[in-house]
DNA sequence: CGCGAGCTTGATGCCGATCAATGCATGTGG
DNA sequence: CCACATGCATTGATCGGCATCAAGCTCGCG
């Protein structure tokens, strides 16, 4: 489909509805009982299409609806005054975009699309209103803020304190449980971003990425070609990952 | 009453009420009007005293309360399998502690208190069903997670992007912007916590840590006697923070 | 007073940044 | 179909910032 296609679609034709959609037991629909999906539905009611290399938001919009991802793959960065750049997350199908909006009303990181992807919007005060309404959705939404806390935890833990292969290790094997929770082969994978983002993402400069790929290669650890990815010697990562350093 | 909160009260005799305490701007209790402020002060019926050094939580530990920190000063940090520490925060009066739990029903970080601490127990199940009935408080306390996810995106950003120097600069503009929102002076300020933990927050050595104050010092940007600390310049550590990488 | 925890300071070395050149895949126009 | 441009990835050489190792120093406290 063109990208010109692509925008005139942008409202889809098809009925966008949480409970016959394949993603809810990843997606903010969790463990709902069919009643309360159908209350979901009715809030969910736009679908948007977002070409590759388009931004869903950017820093400095208005934050009215949070996003679920249907199809595709997401990065969001953020960026200081000088231009420095930090890419803060990967997103892919069933996970959340936009929580970071809430706190001022406005976005604080870009959405970026990865590739053509699509996105359910959630407008956010209705979701609240929602969650007012079903226990169980309002503790699902909160589980998802806290993990994503957790999530970014996590992120510190390898930024403060790992080297570059444990950390390009972890890294992958973030994404390769992600992959597999979607019925996704575990061993081989094809990336979605360059070495430059996941050198942001890692605090790493894109040379150095693509030594510890050259190195993971020769190991016999991975194998590399270009953005497609086997794993083969998964628990090798692991230990990387949980070693002391030094 | 439970044991334990009869426990608290024999330390303090006070009641522990939102509408009265001094903190309510900086708190859950924002922007909330006297009728909503009692339902809050139902809620938050417990107050735990920390000692220094003592945990208020520990990383696996079921998780059933946040808490708001009334007096003193706490880190928080998280731990990988192989012992690596990282200090993911450090928290002041108003500011919440616990939201790491919401989403595995139990905590995954360690908060330690760095000085003499009272904490306001909030039961979690209990503040959820209220924030059903209040949309005011709903609204808050989705922006206090939310707000916590932007925070940790500029830790990332410090961390994958700044040199050792334009963290510190960093660390510290943020303290002193949260000591003034306190009434306490921005340029005077005692740390709370060693070197090793503002490290292990910032992703640095203590001695790089050290090496980095006295070249302040040296500078005339900073007057450093241990740990308390004089800004002379705030300008000079703001532009360090805005400054192009090289 | 002496001990110990925490802090400072110096010397050295290493990891990853930087600079630079080449390789490789995709796309475009002649 | 080839020539060429472009964006991304790889690889090598060099450099620099921070970690590491190792002494001293300061201050609070029993």
């Amino acid at each position: 489909m063109s990208v010109t296609a692509a925008a005139a679609l942008r409202i889809e034709p098809f009925k966008v509805a949480c409970s016959s959609c394949n993603l809810r037991e990843l997606c903010l629909p969790v463990g709902m009982s069919g009643a309360q999906l159908d209350r979901l539905d009715e809030l969910v009611a736009l679908r948007r299409s977002v070409p590759r290399g388009e931004p869903l938001f950017r820093a400095g919009d208005v934050f009215q609806s949070l996003y679920a991802v249907r199809t595709g793959f997401f990065k969001t960065c953020v960026a200081s005054e000088d231009g420095r750049e930090q890419v803060t997350g990967f997103q892919m199908a069933g996970e959340v975009l936009g929580l970071d909006g809430i706190g001022t009303e406005r976005h604080t990181c870009d959405a970026v699309a990865l590739e053509d992807s699509q996105v359910c919007a959630m407008p956010f005060h209705q979701l609240e209103d929602l969650t007012r309404e079903l226990p169980d959705l309002q503790r699902h939404f909160h589980k998802i803020m806290s993990r994503e806390i957790v999530r970014e935890h996590g992120v510190m833990l390898l930024l403060g304190s790992m080297r570059a292969e444990e950390r390009l290790a972890a890294f992958l094997l973030n994404l390769t449980q992600r992959l597999r929770a979607r019925g996704f082969s575990a061993t081989s994978l094809v990336l979605r971003m360059t070495r430059e983002e996941i050198g942001s993402y890692l605090g790493l400069k894109l040379e150095t990425v693509s030594r510890a790929f050259s190195k993971f290669q020769d190991d016999g650890v991975l194998e590399v070609k270009q953005r497609a990815i086997t794993v083969l010697e998964p628990e090798r990562l692991q230990q990387l990952v949980g070693q002391a350093r030094c």
